[in-house]
Formats: C-alpha cells, sequence, structure tokens
DNA sequence: ATTTTAAGTATCACTATTTGATACTAAGAG
DNA sequence: CTCTTAGTATCAAATAGTGATACTTAAAAT
C-alpha cells in the first residue's frame, strides 16, 4: 500500500525523520536553509521540525551560527539499540579477547538490507577515521563481512544477492565484477572465511568470518582489518584466521 | 513558553519521540501495550507512530510476537553523531595509542545536561556490558569524570553544580555526601586529576583527567576503568595517570 | 476445552494541528 | 549602501491526526 494512501501512517513524524537523516559524514551541521535543499521540505515544515528537534533535545543548535547538530541524545538511541540487540553482548567478550591477544582492529559486521553495517569497533590502530567508529554501512558485495555471510545462504538467495545487490567503488582496486564477486563467495563457501585487499581501503587487508548460530544461514561476521603494508596474505591465514575462528565461534557457539 | 503554547513546536513529532525513547537498557523490546503504557499515549496514536517508525526503518518488528525493537538505523545516526562531534576524531588516535601502550579501558566522557556521558570507549578487559558500550549517562557529580571536568570550571558554576546536580547511588560505596564530593572536587583542582574506587561498580577504580582546550572549562575528560583486584591507589597514580595526562594534552593542545 | 480478558487492528467523525504562503526582520554578499 | 538570502513569525485553510470504538485475534483463566 502506498504510504499516502496507509491511514496509519504519520506523515508529519516522516517528516522528522527526514531531517534526522540528512545529517551524515559529509554534513556535520546543518542551516535551516540547507535542510530544506536536502529535504525537500517546505521551509516553515522544516523550521518547526528542526525546531521542535531541538526542544526535545535530539539536536544541538549554534545561538551564534543557528546551524543545528546531532546531540548526545543520538549515542543515547545506540546505548538502547546495544541493550537490545543480543549478538551485542554475545560478541564483545570475543571480540575483547581477539583484541588483547592480536592487537588488531576487529568488528562485529551484520547484515542490513543489502549493506553491511558495522555495529562494534574495536581499533588497535590508528586509521581512517570512518573505519574506527560504529555505525557504517557498506555495500555487502563490496566487503569481506558480506561476502562470508552471504556463503552462509542458500544457493538461490546467494545468487540473486549477487546479482542485484549494489555495488560501490571504494578504491581503484574495488572488484565490481559480480562473477568473480561470486566466484569469491563461493571460494569462501569453501574456505569458511573471506580474505580481500584494497576493496575499501587501500593497503587494506580484510579477512571475516561468520558468525553462525542454530538457526542456519549468518546474519553477522567478525571480521579483521590489517595492515596490508605490514602483513601478507599467508601470514594472516597462518596466524589470525585461526583465532578469528575461535572466536566466531565461541559467539554463539 | 509553554510547548502547548509554542506555535512552532510540533505535538506529532514529539510524540514520535517519547516511542523511541521507550526503549532503553530494560526494556528491549516492546509490545504496542507496553508502549501505550511506558509513553501515556493514547493506544491508536501509538499504533499509527510505532507503524510509521517501522515503515521508516527506525523499528524493527517481530512478525511472530508483534514486539518492536531498535533497528542498526539508531547506529547509523551514532555514525552522524561522531563525524559532527569534532572531539571525537581528535581524542580517537589519542586513547587508541593510551590502551596499546597500557592494556586498559579508557573512554571519552562529555558533559550531558547534568550527567557524563560516555561517547568513546576501548574496552580492554572483560567488564559490565554496560561499562564497555557507548551512550551510558551517569550522573556527573558520582563519577571522576565529572568531577574532574568541574573542577576546571569557575568556583560559582562548580559550587552551584555540586549542590543542585543529582546523585544516584551505584553501590553501597558511592558517595552522596555533598560536602565531600565537594571536596573530592577541589582536591582534583589541585592534582588535575580525579580518581574514584567503587562509585558505579565495585572493585573498579576510575581515574580521569579533564579535556582542556584552549577556551577554558572542560566539557570532557579521559578515563580509565581500572580493576581494584588488579591494582592499588598508587601504583595508578604513578603507573597509569603519567600516560593519561600526555593522552589528554595531545587531544586539544 | 471453553470462556473471559487483553492486545492488536481497522475504521470513523471531528477538530486541532499542521500546512504552505507570506510579511517582516536580520544577516550576509556584492 | 544596496540587494539578496536566510531566518522568523503569523495567518487562514484544510487535512492529518486524534481519541473513541467496533471488531478480530491471542493469551490467560477457569
Amino acid at each position: 500500500m502506498e504510504k499516502k494512501q496507509d491511514s496509519l501512517y504519520v506523515s508529519t513524524l516522516a517528516r522528522g525523520l527526514q531531517i534526522l537523516r540528512a545529517f551524515d559524514e559529509s554534513h556535520i551541521s546543518l542551516s535551516l536553509a540547507e535542510l530544506v535543499a536536502r529535504t525537500g521540505l517546505e521551509r516553515s515544515a522544516v523550521q518547526r521540525m528542526a525546531h521542535t528537534l531541538h526542544l526535545e533535545g535530539m539536536l544541538d543548535r549554534d545561538e551564534k551560527t543557528r546551524r543545528f547538530r546531532p546531540s548526545h541524545a543520538w549515542l543515547e538511541l545506540a546505548y538502547a539499540y546495544y541493550w537490545s540487540d543480543p549478538l551485542i553482548a554475545r560478541a564483545l567478550p570475543k571480540l575483547i579477547e581477539f583484541s588483547r591477544a592480536m592487537g588488531e582492529t576487529v568488528n562485529l559486521a551484520q547484515i542490513s538490507g543489502d549493506h553491511i553495517l558495522y555495529s562494534l569497533r574495536l581499533p588497535n590502530q590508528r586509521t581512517h577515521f570512518e573505519a574506527s567508529i560504529v555505525g557504517r554501512r557498506v555495500p555487502a558485495l563490496n566487503t569481506a563481512s558480506g561476502r562470508v555471510i552471504m556463503a552462509t545462504w542458500p544457493e538461490h538467495e546467494m545468487r540473486e544477492a549477487c546479482a542485484t545487490w549494489p555495488l560501490r567503488q571504494g578504491t581503484p582496486k574495488t572488484l565490481l565484477d559480480r562473477d568473480k564477486i561470486l566466484q569469491g563467495i563461493e571460494t569462501a563457501r569453501e574456505d569458511g572465511y573471506c580474505l580481500t585487499r584494497d576493496q575499501m581501503l587501500l593497503n587494506e587487508i580484510s579477512l571475516a568470518v561468520p558468525v553462525i548460530g542454530k538457526d542456519g544461514p549468518a546474519q553477522a561476521a567478525v571480521q579483521v582489518s590489517l595492515s596490508g603494508v605490514s602483513f601478507d596474505e599467508e601470514q594472516v591465514i597462518r596466524k589470525v584466521l585461526p583465532v578469528l575462528l575461535d572466536s566466531a565461534a565461541g559467539i554463539l557457539g
């Protein structure tokens, strides 16, 4: 049913949410005019929504510049999310153990639509900011995590996702050939892990293994991010993979 | 101006936000009836808000149990917050360095109203879940972070906060005597750091130093969480404090 | 197994909230 | 200094959202 014909749909609330979604990594503070431009909403509607979000504590407002910015309430929502997702509490101790043992950045990635979303990050190296903070979404097909999760899915479901899900070029070396990506997923299916390099960040080796519970196809993976300058792939397989497999097995096993 | 007399205030949006705020560490999934109870809103209003939040991707809905739960979108908001707060990008490399050097849990805490909010956490030890995830708010007066931040404020402002801000009993040993808390803040002012133990968690030593920029009074602190079983206070001061001071100094210096 | 109660869903008449337009003010650009 | 843009405040109109309620489904009690 079209939203506008859905009598339960509250368009005013939806507009308020549009304001929140206008902020991202490239829009860290926004004026009313910029919010109008980014949401397409009418100017007085934006004025009312922003004003209300500010009063309700969702947006901070700089009195001098009159620009809005996300408030601490956005992290409070993350806190509530963390409690609500049982995988988080199960994974965190395992990621901490891994981090202590290996001294490398380790993440929990989860399928989110046709992307993967990083829900936990334990950074160990100074790297790109976007690779150190939670909440980032990346096309699943472009990541070791996405591929290794999909490797656990039924053939039909995996092939359809492989054929239709979006791709994004992260580096000049990002693989965009769907046949080759499919091959990589099939290899991951055989190996039980997926290793990629230079896909989202140059000189990044990414190793992922699926988090498998009793109910079959994975929806999450644990993933290590390593410097391609400090490691080669053979070393990663020999030294890091066994520990990562152990970590993943301990989450839902 | 009372909200209801504020012609720019959008009560429908505010109701939607009330639904979001109903989820917390004790309410990880909620039925419609529970949302009604927790928000005080009328049942059909809750039905419409929850329905719209679900369609807009803010809430997941279990088709079997018909319960709602926070979605990945809540972490996406955290991602946007992280980009918008310049302190995060400045602090993260320093916290990573500290974490690698000391192997202990280190956090970034920020003043948020009359509480402190943990905006970054680099866990190193397996500890209580709520002490390992971002977004938690704790009364500022009850924490080493809050006290050491307030120690940098003008006398009047610090004394007023000390007299009026809320307290919460975290352990049987939590200090609730405002005079003694004031003494602790004054000691922190002299020492340049604040050390507490057993305030929010038993057997936890908490050491905090303020993050001071060019514009005077601090709004943030870096804080280490250590086991009181493994360390005594003298060791913490001798071994950990110098590194922590160095980390804090490197953030805005 | 049956009955009762509670929760969820769908619909409705009504009105108050929200809308988009616009006048006015303030700030920024030229 | 003038013009343009952005922000603010107000308004009449209308429609979106309201709270009540009937109906359906699920859970709890007997």
